[in-house]
DNA sequence: ATAAACCGTGTTGTGCACCACAGAGTCAAA
DNA sequence: TTTGACTCTGTGGTGCACAACACGGTTTAT
């Protein structure tokens, strides 16, 4: 069992992060003291902790892994993973449609110089 | 001389909008009554503001779009656009990079699996 | 003159994912 | 036992770009 500090090393989470991902039941401390509330997390608590660490470089936002978190199994990981994917991919020719916007408005003001 | 409601109308932008834009001295009216402070807008303003909804559309910040018109000849609007441009692209790679890293995950995943 | 439509200011709220801080209680080592 | 390191809770702040009020003054049309 871990305490804060030491978790917050071991996964790379801030301390006000833990904190706060216990707050929305993201990740829940394998056990809370009843006496001063002090959170201890365990080797399980860690293994999640590495899931959503990676979610997070996915640009996963809490209520997406709050949904993946609460499929205990994961058997939906795989899809939801795609899903992001395809996201992404949506994101990226968005993107590609802003620079083809911004290629339109400098030509425009080329041909206005003329 | 354009009043709020009517060169809203005209530019797209909404009246709180107008009105944050004149406070960030982004957009400033041609004109304000001393006696009333109501904003008035003329054909300037108007190809100013085509110009920002266009700066929007690309992403551009509000202080960005500050440093555009700050420059009033528009000299190095053609730098800044190009330099947005950039900034895209390495975004579009960021988000590249992203997509393989999820399929290194998924990689992972199905790996265990076996 | 009156009513509808318009305008202003000031303030608060929004969403997201935390960060920072104060004050107070708690634990571990020497 | 003392000291320093640790922990908790509650609250407020951050950045961005507005949106949404409430309240009161103004203008325009009839």
């Amino acid at each position: 069992m871990y305490r804060v500090s030491e978790f917050s090393k071991m996964t790379g989470l801030s301390k006000e992060t833990l904190r706060y991902y216990a707050e929305v039941k993201l990740l829940e401390p394998a056990y809370t003291d009843p006496k001063n509330n002090y959170r201890y997390y365990d080797n399980g608590s860690y293994l999640i902790a590495m899931i959503l660490v990676s979610l997070r470089k996915f640009n996963f936002t809490i209520q997406e892994m709050i949904t993946v978190i609460e499929d205990e199994s994961f058997e939906n990981l795989e899809n939801i993973l795609n899903q992001k994917k395809r996201d992404i991919q949506k994101k990226i020719e968005e993107l590609h449609g802003t620079i083809d916007e911004i290629d339109q408005f400098l030509k425009w003001g080329n041909e206005e110089e003329e």
